[in-house]
DNA sequence: TAGATTGTTAATCGATTAACAATC
DNA sequence: TAGATTGTTAATCGATTAACAATC
């Protein structure tokens, strides 16, 4: 039972890497876990892992320390990756395929159920075992599976038109890959940006930074 | 001239969407805005804005704003966009194919020169102009032409051979698609995470308290 | 000059870390 | 019980915001 939905979004960000070692020790069979232990191992602090985990309610067990299964269970759960929320990909270009065709959606808590172009000529192929539909069946689509989720892969020219369009069709979250500020126009919504662009200029920043160290 | 590399990651996650929206309107042939006009574009406050140019020296002037032209300039400057990092790719599955053909690597300050994958069968293939080489020539290839960074695009079982070999051959930064610490292995290198599932896990958070709150 | 807006210092806010009593 | 480790409160640190003198 979550204490309450106030959890801040530096906590947030660290569950899914809390979810992924928790899922490493379970794989190779530890059973129990001191937060000492696995600060060590994740790089954090063990009073920041106490902490993190006890906005959720009191895992642990003085003297003990984590049930390594119990707390991967947990941690899933407050995630929702039980949820299988159904999922709509538009776009479907390089990025667009690498992500329908390489991501673990089940596992993360979505199902996809639809991926939609607009360009004729690749309407028909199979992409995960999904056809490609034509965008303008969007609609249709929509009013007959009522998705909650969509994947943004589409040219950011391109992005405010179908994300209105997708709004309006009762969609309440999206994974955006494109540069459009979904959030701040449509602010009931949820938006996840992954700006791939923005990372690798990051990464030049450090680069950078680093060469000039020598002067 | 920076006035030091003290700058906390805070800021410089911040740089690229600046240099983002100072593209933009100079696009629109704005020529002039305000830390005040510019926070309210970008959702920020002002007084965050001019503490962040701050960091890197007076780029405004009083009564006036900041020159549009002028600060993109700066700021790609800062950001180093200028390099032209030789840059090396492995793994052309889906998404290194994706990522290959997709991203403006030579607008973000790299200069991709090769490509790398272990399958047999699709050496020789042209991605990007570029014809896919076999893993086995990684080092004749990096002895001859010193790439400095490095794209990962291969499976996560597979990095940390991968990545002690690139860092032998004198990788200095990567840009990791793998779940793969290498940061924490080798201190004196840079490296930039895109972890795409721990996104799409925090986007189920989000969907899924949303969902809670009719509760 | 008067008005506007920066650069910068001080105040506030939030997140991380340290400490320790509670308890298994 | 004694030892270990949590849950939680208090202290610290860093980042954001507010305020204002400097100056174009």
């Amino acid at each position: 039972m979550p204490k309450n939905s106030n959890i801040s979004m530096s906590v947030i960000k660290r569950l899914p890497r809390y979810y992924r070692f928790l899922g490493e020790l379970n794989r190779c069979g530890i059973t129990r876990i001191s937060s000492r232990e696995l600060s060590i191992k994740m790089g954090l602090t063990a009073s920041q892992i106490r902490q993190d985990f006890n906005c959720f309610g009191g895992f642990g067990q003085q003297g003990y320390g984590y049930n390594v299964t119990q707390l991967h269970i947990e941690i899933g759960n407050i995630l929702g990756l039980n949820n299988g929320f159904k999922t709509i990909l538009i776009g479907t270009g390089n990025l667009g395929r690498a992500i329908a065709t390489h991501m673990s959606f089940e596992e993360r808590g979505f199902n996809l159920i639809g991926i939609f172009d607009k360009n004729e000529a690749t309407v028909g192929q199979l992409v995960r075992g999904l056809p490609i539909r034509h965008i303008n069946g969007l609609d249709d689509f929509c009013r007959e599976y009522h998705p909650t989720v969509a994947v943004l892969c589409i040219p950011s020219e391109h992005a405010l038109e179908v994300e209105k369009q997708l709004v309006d069709l009762g969609i309440k979250g999206f994974w955006n890959f494109t540069h459009s500020d979904i959030a701040s126009k449509y602010p009931d919504v949820v938006v996840e940006n992954v700006h791939l662009s923005d990372s690798l200029m990051t990464l030049c920043y450090q680069v950078s930074s680093k060469f000039e160290e020598r002067e």
